[in-house]
DNA sequence: CTGAAAGCGCTTACAG
DNA sequence: CTGAAAGCGCTTACAG
């Protein structure tokens, strides 16, 4: 089944074939209802690769994400992500293409990409504050939206996640409940995300005039293991609670005071970043930051589609907020 | 830049060009190389919708993924099933769709799939027993691999988990330390896996000898709640250990306890499935049955790029084998 | 080993 | 409102 054959039972041409396909509005009607009915009574489908390739459209979205370190990977936030996508470009009867960038096969994909035909446009999720994919998908001219805010990328649009005013406001959280010795476990702070969330621990300290010290920063990996490591290199500086950068750091250093008889809230209290799903299922309960990569996903997909619509479109730059889940292990207090 | 350009430049025509990229052993090495040469030149990379449409391939395989309810649909696994899937798809040069089915657009995507020119071969997800999805791969004559069994499905191929064995062993682990009373919470009987499990159980109390009794199996939902809710109905039965068939309905199972007093695993053990991030984590730290989903979906892209080159192959099935992880809620011991 | 011709299945001006 | 012609950028026999 094609055009031609679709055309001939129809007794009209090819191409009022395609102008039905495309709902094109200059089709008579009851042309346009013959030509329908016979392509539902044959059951016919355009094919997607002569489309694509006579229209110069795919009608297909790609998500590129660099996979990073296993610590650093988060599954939720993954397939959160996925989802919102996924969820906005159904309804616009688009696919998406997926790649998980991996550093041998980086060139290879780029090329694919850029040369056509594949995909109309990209949305790219690296956690690096530079990366050169970033630069190459600005040098290729290829639509496309970041997530997260990345260096240099003066043109491009992106979603980020408000990672510093939502660590800002779990700092913030902790001096209301009285704490004053707030230390913070970091993440690699090589990514944007572990920056903006000490920024938002430091502006928090600095708006209500409690010392910074040195000694009660310390820089993780995003690891259980490495929260455990950093909560035992911070417990001598005696912090009477913790910022912690995730929540898996956060499970560990938990861990870690657990061991060690201290009490949580009590002795010190722990908040988290992300939200995973057993924050709510530690004893005691994680008090938790929660982002909305779901929500990110799917209006980096309809940006994504609206800039390959209008590729002149001005880019545009949205930063979603965050939610402090408030639950046990910061000394609990309904606000 | 198109293979016309190419081969001026090289001086040749465009089907040598053509030979070139697809690798063609007839051609000379002089001319290959000087071919070679202008492409890298040229920065050039052949448009992927002319080669879908030239050469009746895609290069692209497909994953459906039945979203299904949200407690059922389980971020670790589904985002392991990815990772393997991409990385076995990324040395071949293939590129990864991803379709989460929803049930508003399953008609359309089962038709652009069948239409041709998208995708070459399809893996499909779904847990349901009995699936329309399925049906219409079977009918559509489209290769596909599924990620486990299912029904009606004589001639598919599929990628299964150990799940019946699984559980078996969970069970028999249980009884090797001594528990006599052993409940199971279920999944909903309609999913496959869930089946699976329970027969697992029901096999080992078999094999044991041990009496089977109805008031020790309840039907859960996989949720967290559903956990919780379904030890309280089993609590009255006196069970001295549940076999869960997730970690998400033993979190709930587990909060149930330790809210109403009791000792975990001292007087109810407890075995869940799947191995979540959180199952490491929990009080007492959750036994559990690993699957293997990152090499589920290795073997399954693997399986149907093969069956894609050679459409005539007999049906695969291939059944992966779980690992039970041994924690503290089964009633410590090693081995 | 290489090229001229045809074709894959659509869409896009253009003319009427 | 509709159709004939050309074209999108490749690959596939076929002939030499």
């Amino acid at each position: 089944m094609n055009v031609k054959q679709i055309a001939k039972l129809s007794g009209v041409s090819a191409p009022t074939v395609s102008r039905v396909l495309n709902n094109h509005p200059d089709v008579r009607e009851a042309t346009r209802q013959r030509v329908l009915a016979v392509m539902q009574q044959t059951n016919y489908q355009p094919n997607a690769a002569a489309r694509s390739l006579a229209a110069g459209q795919t009608r297909v979205v790609g998500l590129m994400v660099r996979k990073e370190t296993d610590t650093i990977f988060n599954e939720a936030d993954f397939s959160r992500l996925l989802l919102g996508i996924s969820s906005a470009c159904n309804p616009h009867d688009r696919s998406v293409m997926l790649w998980l960038v991996e550093p041998e096969y980086e060139q290879r994909m780029l090329q694919k990409i850029t040369a056509g035909g594949l995909v109309d446009g990209v949305i790219v999720s690296t956690m690096r504050f530079t990366d050169p994919l970033i630069d190459a998908l600005q040098a290729s001219q290829i639509p496309f939206i970041q997530i997260g805010r990345h260096a240099g990328g003066v043109q491009a649009s992106y979603v980020d996640i408000e990672n510093l005013n939502g660590a800002r406001e779990a700092v913030m959280h902790l001096l209301r409940l009285g704490r004053r010795r707030i230390a913070t476990i970091t993440g690699p702070l090589n990514l944007i995300s572990s920056r903006d969330r000490r920024d938002g621990y430091l502006a928090a300290l600095t708006e209500r005039k409690t010392p910074i010290q040195a000694a009660l920063i310390i820089e993780g990996d995003y690891s259980e293991n490495g929260g455990y490591r950093a909560m035992q290199l911070l417990l001598p500086h005696q912090p009477d609670a913790v910022f912690v950068a995730n929540d898996r750091m956060a499970m560990g250093a938990l861990r870690f005071l657990i061991e060690t008889g201290r009490r949580v809230p009590e002795d010190v209290a722990l908040i988290g970043f992300d939200d995973l799903s057993f924050a709510a299922q530690t004893m005691p309960s994680l008090t938790t930051v929660r982002q909305p990569m779901m929500q990110a996903g799917a209006l980096a997909a309809e940006m994504l589609m609206e800039l390959i619509e209008n590729p002149a479109s001005p880019p545009k730059r949205i930063v979603l907020p965050t939610e402090l889940v408030i639950r046990h292990s910061c000394g609990f207090r309904t606000r």
